[in-house]
DNA sequence: CTTTATTGCGTTATTATTACGCAATAAAAG
DNA sequence: CTTTTATTGCGTAATAATAACGCAATAAAG
């Protein structure tokens, strides 16, 4: 949405293109310097952050939406991209909205419940593009988050909450990385996430016994010490992984 | 749902009390006979069967709804009821309904997304009742299911997929048996879940090791052999569980 | 009183996880 | 060019968890 022209026609008419009275909204991970961050954006007018979201277009697959909106926000597509819950208890989410600036009839004043997404997304290739609604965006450490607009709190403790138990199950820890990286990086990461130490020799133990990661044969020269190998993702093990329902302890 | 007139109210004019374009639908999982067995309904006017499912009032929070619903439907109340996963993908959840037997303009024949939630609850304490829309309701066992109506079948196997899951998260098992019950019994219902035998000597291990069941010192007579002790769960120990996320693996 | 089927409790074997020790090595400092 | 420093990579031992199985106890039926 570029201009003001097609803002207003959204707020009037936008019901005849979009299904009303639900939303997507997706945590959208991103990890840099040894933190996990979140994209929040900030709305015009709203004073506050919540992370982006996006309606479902009449016709368009769930999926497909959901896909859309992550590419409308940061640019990327294909990356890992997951539906954890849908909201629709909280009290903001069981009645009808007070925004004061949209027509007292527009149906963006309804009630809205929320499909919640999570997407663990390459930090460096993500480009935000602020628009008419949005003034700015924002990537901030999981453990600095503000109060955010509407239940997105919640919501984002849900979402991490899956994405950390899904991290058991499949190993999706990779998505945030660049392709090649170093046993280092991938346990620095994981031990990122988890919140907990992991052990330097039995971390890449486990992931080499399962297949999940392969040498590269190369190595990245960093600073004064042993330069650590590169290593990258089997995808074929990992589809393999998922399927067979792995649990991966570390 | 009792009277035609209610019915005709309801098809004209149901999107004032009922949100349009979203349904929820449960998976009402039970046990009987060795058998892990669904709650399946015969609509009247479509030929096969489906399971239940309902709409969420305007202003009505989500859980409620589902509780509501599952409540009309088997006349139970505060049983283990969970969201799984919202459906939106499938062709049928992509484009309008062609229901012939409805008006053109109704609101019914609107696109609808469904959350998916499931139950499991006493089979021998269900009562279900058929209205004016359902012709009757059938518990079939898991592996006999045909092929339903709409995505009903993609939608029972997510949720037996997430049911299974979570066995191994939350020691959810017991909601599906009385309140006391014998080892064999509560092993024979997790064999019947995941589908493959268990030892009889370290599954019970495992249970009392975690504190999960207590001895109640009752026995119950049940054929000519020793008889088995009655245990009941640890309500306690069992939300203890649930905070910490335990893996019962067995 | 004997037979039969099944329960309850134990012990042992196997596997997985966790905790460390130490040599190799790349870059910087002397 | 040698030494220092920080970190990598590989191994092995200690511990814990899981899986496999033997046998006595016992309730009902013949």
């Amino acid at each position: 949405m570029k201009t003001e022209l097609e803002i207003n026609e959204f707020i009037k008419n936008g019901h005849q293109t979009y299904l009303p009275n639900l939303t997507i909204d997706c945590a959208i991970f991103g990890y840099h310097e040894q933190q996990l961050k979140v994209l929040l954006a900030k709305w015009k007018g709203l004073d506050g952050y919540s992370m982006p979201g996006g309606y479902v277009a009449r016709k368009e697959p769930l999926s497909v939406a959901a896909n859309r909106i992550l590419k409308e926000k940061t640019s990327l597509e294909k990356v890992f991209l997951q539906q954890f819950y849908t909201f629709g208890d909280s009290e903001f989410r069981s009645q009808n909205q007070k925004y004061e600036f949209l027509p007292k009839d527009s149906w963006l004043r309804d009630r809205t419940l929320a499909i919640g997404y999570y997407a663990l997304v390459n930090y460096s290739r993500v480009t935000v593009e602020e628009d008419i609604l949005t003034e700015q965006y924002v990537w901030e450490d999981i453990k600095k988050v503000p109060k955010l607009l509407f239940d997105h709190n919640e919501m984002l403790e849900k979402a991490l909450h899956h994405m950390r138990i899904n991290l058991y199950h499949q190993p999706i820890g990779y998505t945030l990385l660049e392709k090649k990286f170093t046993l280092p990086e991938i346990q620095s990461l994981y031990e990122t996430i988890l919140g907990k130490p992991l052990d330097r020799r039995n971390f890449p133990k486990k992931l080499m016994s399962l297949g999940l990661i392969k040498d590269t044969g190369e190595v990245r020269s960093i600073g004064q010490h042993r330069s650590p190998r590169l290593y990258t993702f089997d995808k074929k093990k990992y589809d393999q992984c998922i399927k067979e329902g792995i649990v991966l302890v570390v």
